[in-house]
DNA sequence: GTGATGCTTCGATTAGCATCGAAGCATGAA
DNA sequence: TTCATGCTTCGATGCTAATCGAAGCATCAC
């Protein structure tokens, strides 16, 4: 009864609506300040500095002073791959926040999910780099195989830049719509931001909602190696 | 700000402490009466009754009555994944419960999760089936390839009768002391079973501890294609 | 039937915590 | 320096929800 670690302590953290919202607000990606994730939250700035501490705290956030602005972002991505599994428990038993309405329905087509492609696109692209043997699956361990990096530096990206830095390559993280898993880690950061880049998509403003051009639609199915009916 | 699943109302469930003791305490797979869970949780029948209620209604417990009796177990694999998940976070601040005592050292060396075994001994489980050739991994898709399925049932379990189950015969889980997966599903329980059917290893009564014998050790090992050293 | 056991419902109490106004304290701009 | 902006701390308020005693309602044993 007790032994194991103390779920109630960081389940309770995230089980406050503002924080809450505060949190899924995060999971796009980009840091954010106090008062932006007050807002957010549609709470006073005094309440959401509160709420902030704890999260901290909690060791679920990651704060960065620069001058008078505190910015804030997920602590890991563990922290995101288990706000992923809550949603897709929520989802399971029916609790969308909101009737499934056009929003909902973009949202599991291509969102950002703590700077990576998720739904059906990302699953899609995760698909595709695996079972054209980009990607190897070992365990939990993904790897990059050569031809995968092959692949991946045409594709434009910095793999030495990419392999220098401290975090992960390659993750999986399940898909809460999809309930199937899509590349993370700091590779599936970069194929994202090359994504924006080449202006194959945007993001939305206000919302983890990714939204790609025709065109881009187009490139993207013709670099998953896929024949393309718009 | 308001799209997307509501994280709030599930993680606010899991966020209290009673609530999270009882679901604990089912993580061992057994089902367990109300009156045993009120137990488990410290707290009178009463609002034992109130809490499961609420985790019934939001779809994280599956009640079933037998006579004066009402038995709850874990409403499904996923909401003991996303426990899994939470136990994670929890571990990695540092919120375990008690201080690592010999308790912990058996928690992560063995113990049962849902009914399929997890810890040390289960990863490397895992770990051997894969390397061998006996599971497949495909994106979350794993598979029991052909020789897999002439290992399992040279090991005494009935394949026939598992496939024709409902649940899923392989799923993976992330486990939240050793950080990588380990086998669920309904051929990871029949595993188990079958070990504590040739007396390899039992249940600890009162915790998710599972002790292997020095034999069911050493047999274990032998199965995993392991030189042993006792 | 009677009594015992297991669970649920009701009602009252209590404690914890989210909330915000007001004041304090930095940082940056003029 | 003076003022504005962004965040934090303090204190008071109010609401929510956990808790348990007591009563109610089934089921089982006899």
């Amino acid at each position: 009864m007790k032994d194991g670690p103390d779920i109630a302590r960081i389940a309770s953290l995230i089980g406050d609506p503002a924080r809450a919202n505060m949190l899924t607000a995060l999971m796009a990606g980009k840091a954010l300040t106090a008062s932006e994730l007050a807002q957010e939250a549609g709470i006073t700035l005094q309440t959401a500095s509160s709420h902030l501490r704890k999260l901290e705290l909690g060791g679920l956030l990651q704060p960065l002073r620069q001058g008078r602005h505190k910015y804030f972002s997920l602590a890991n991505e563990e922290v995101a791959q288990t706000l992923e599994a809550l949603m897709g428990l929520a989802a399971n038993v029916g609790l969308l926040r909101t009737r499934p309405g056009p929003k909902d329905k973009a949202l599991r087509e291509a969102r950002v999910c703590y700077n990576h492609l998720a739904g059906n696109m990302g699953t899609r692209l995760f698909d595709s780099l695996v079972s054209r043997g980009f990607l190897r699956l070992a365990d939990d361990e993904i790897s990059l195989t050569s031809s995968g990096a092959i692949f991946v530096q045409e594709f434009g990206i910095d793999l030495g830049q990419l392999r220098a830095g401290r975090s992960r390559l390659c993750r999986r993280c399940l898909d809460w719509s999809e309930r199937r898993s899509h590349l993370a880690g700091s590779l599936g950061r970069a194929l994202f931001t090359r994504i924006e880049e080449l202006g194959w998509a945007a993001r939305d403003r206000e919302s983890r909602v990714v939204t790609f051009t025709p065109h881009g639609r187009a490139a993207f199915n013709k670099l998953l190696g896929h024949q393309e009916a718009i």
